[in-house]
DNA sequence: GAGTTTGAAACT
DNA sequence: CAGTTTCAAACTC
């Protein structure tokens, strides 16, 4: 019965959502909003450019991969332990996870048979409305006659690699984008305002040929040192200035018969100023994105002095206040959208959260392939309450993710990434995806996203053991420790050493299992014979394996070379403590499962 | 396209 | 506040 009253529900939303939206799409018609032409610049290969660069392809330095999907098994962040059992953990989590895969599989039967409805119901949907809900397919296919309709649109495809969300179609208004007329950038709704404004002033005032736009993601790149400071949204590595004219692919149909616009000129590469673009001079579209990673120093420049109280600068196109208060005093005709053929694809958060990226930017959804989705105009209300639980939470979520430091003139994260697996070398990490390297608040491992490119590129390649090729041996083994080994262990073995109860005792956030898994472990660390008389050795062999060895350290421990063996025996006795411990803990386990009712 | 991995956001 | 869970994007195959 619930599930056919949600059904309903969900049903009704999906219609709602649909009727919502053709209407939206009147408004915006009527206003005039969207122009007659669009330019869509799509990269159409987000991932195009890890793939060019083999460096890139990088391997974690943590070689123990069997704990991967059961970090909720360490037992203090600076020790995780692992083994075969994660085997029986497994079971555990699969538990959860069949549930959830279970919730998935219903909640997307539900989908289809809502989209079956839907369309059944509403036989002649409108050839312009983007309806939330729809398959990706069906949705592409409105796209696609709108743009046969009433609209040209043009792909920049192969130019370089950018990020999903920023390969947005451009909002121009005016009639065919000619010089003569005025021309208005309404920006893509993730754009930074202040891009758009200075854009316009462009056009408009040095008679530049629109057309020169196609390349406008570049320049705005280059404006804003390759992120929106506005929403934080992360604008990828721009072009390579004077290089590389996008190759303009028509998205109409062949039917179409107007042809694209010639290839852009770059009005104001001059801009550019420092960061990478500038030292790769090579002109041809494919040497430079071979050569250059997205994480390239961004080129900065002080262009975006100008990015605050510029939310409304287009008449129409008003972002969403903080405060509902005054934004119930306006109208919001049209509500700042999602452009089409973009968006997210939430399945689970109604688009409400920030998890969601059209909501993060302060965007109702438009087109976009979400499910479920409530962050639209007619649930403003519940959009705003939204916002302002989160503001309520952290009066900072909706600030830029990145701020220009005052010393260096560089972007900076403001709470910085806490990758610990990507090296911050994958758009996982919210820094490399905006190329951006990382910063103080940063608090990564193993970083290497630090803005030379060198050391960036060089890596080792490690490739990761596949997960039927990861063995539980003692090689496979490698604990992900955080901070010096030394300070792990100094409490245990130093001249100090604490009394273990008492240590043990300071995790107190841990269960009695884990308190005595870490017992075990130290104790066991503790009574090996040879701990004590080299545990000078030990803390430096496994300081400098975890990179944390000071200057002082390499000549003490270049001194001490010899003994180096006697530290690996250590790691051994660690690692076979952890063995240990953990086929406790599986049969522990074990247990549990089976006298669970 | 399905499945996996990842780290931010949300939750407790 | 730290640890855990949820989430959607990035990534892999
Ligand atoms: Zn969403
Ligand atoms: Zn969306
Ligand atoms: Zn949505
Ligand atoms: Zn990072
Ligand atoms: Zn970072
Ligand atoms: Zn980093």
């Amino acid at each position: 019965m619930e599930g056919i009253d949600q059904h309903m529900q969900q049903q009704q939303e999906q219609l709602q959502q649909q009727l919502q939206q053709q209407q939206q799409q009147l408004d915006i018609e009527q206003h005039g909003v969207v122009g007659d032409e669009s330019i869509i610049m799509d990269s159409g290969q987000p991932h195009l450019l890890p793939q060019l660069i083999p460096d890139l392809t990088v391997q974690t330095n943590i070689v123990d991969t069997s704990m991967e999907q059961h970090d909720d098994l360490s037992l203090d962040s600076s020790i995780n332990m692992s083994s075969e059992a994660p085997m029986i953990l497994d079971q555990l989590s699969s538990n959860r996870y069949n549930l959830d895969q279970q919730q998935q599989q219903q909640q997307q039967q539900q989908h289809q048979m809502i989209n079956n409805i839907v369309k059944s119901t509403t036989p002649s949907v409108n050839n312009n409305s983007n309806s939330n809900g729809i398959s990706h397919h069906q949705q592409q296919h409105n796209n696609n006659n709108n743009n046969n309709i009433n609209s040209t649109s043009y792909t920049i495809r192969g130019a370089h690699a950018t990020p999903s969300l920023n390969n947005l179609p451009l909002i121009i208004k005016g009639k065919d984008a000619t010089p003569s007329t005025t021309t208005t950038i309404l920006g893509n709704g993730f754009m930074n305002p202040s891009i758009t404004s200075s854009l316009n002033q462009m056009i408009n005032t040095q008679n530049t040929t629109p057309t020169t736009l196609s390349p406008y993601y570049s320049s705005a790149q280059q404006l804003t040192g390759q992120m929106n400071p506005t929403n934080g949204f992360v604008v990828p590595s721009a072009l390579p200035p004077s290089t590389s004219s996008p190759v303009l692919t028509s998205v109409s149909t062949p039917s179409s018969n107007i042809p694209p616009p010639p290839p852009p000129s770059l009005p104001i590469s001059t801009s550019t100023v420092g960061g990478k673009r500038t030292s790769s001079t090579t002109p041809s579209p494919s040497s430079s994105r071979s050569g250059t990673p997205p994480p390239s120093s961004p080129a900065l420049t002080s262009t975006t002095s100008t990015t605050t109280n510029n939310n409304n600068i287009n008449n129409n196109n008003t972002v969403l206040n903080s405060d509902g208060a005054s934004q119930q005093q306006q109208p919001i005709i049209p509500t700042p959208v999602v452009p089409p053929r973009k968006g997210c694809h939430c399945k689970n958060s109604k688009c409400l959260k920030l998890y969601c990226e059209c909501f993060a930017n302060k965007l109702l959804c438009n087109g976009c392939h979400c499910f479920g989705c409530h962050n639209n105009d007619a649930n403003i209300e519940v959009v705003q309450r939204s916002r302002s639980n989160i503001l309520e939470r952290n009066p900072e979520a909706f600030n830029p993710k990145f701020k220009q430091k005052e010393e260096t003139k560089q972007h900076k994260h403001t709470k910085g990434c806490h990758c610990r697996k990507s090296e911050c070398l994958k758009k996982y990490c919210e820094c490399f995806q905006a190329g951006i390297p990382c910063g103080e608040h940063c608090k990564c491992i193993d970083c290497r996203n630090t803005g030379e490119d060198i050391k960036e590129r060089s890596k080792p390649k490690e490739q990761p053991l596949k997960k039927e090729e990861r063995k539980p041996t003692a090689t496979a083994i490698a604990i992900p420790i955080t901070k010096p080994a030394s300070s792990i262990i100094a409490p245990v073995i130093g001249d100090g050493a604490t009394n273990l109860t008492d240590i043990i005792k300071s995790y107190t956030s841990l269960d009695k299992m884990a308190q005595y898994c870490i017992y075990d472990i130290l104790s066991t660390v503790k009574d090996h014979p040879e701990v004590m008389q080299t545990k000078q050795q030990i803390s430096l062999q496994c300081d400098e394996d975890l990179g944390f060895q000071t200057e002082q350290q390499q000549n003490n421990n270049h001194e001490n070379n010899n003994n180096n063996h006697i530290a690996d025996e250590f790691k051994e006795t660690f690692i076979q403590a952890e063995f240990k411990l953990l086929s406790r803990l599986s049969n522990f386990l074990k247990e549990m499962i089976d006298h669970t009712p």
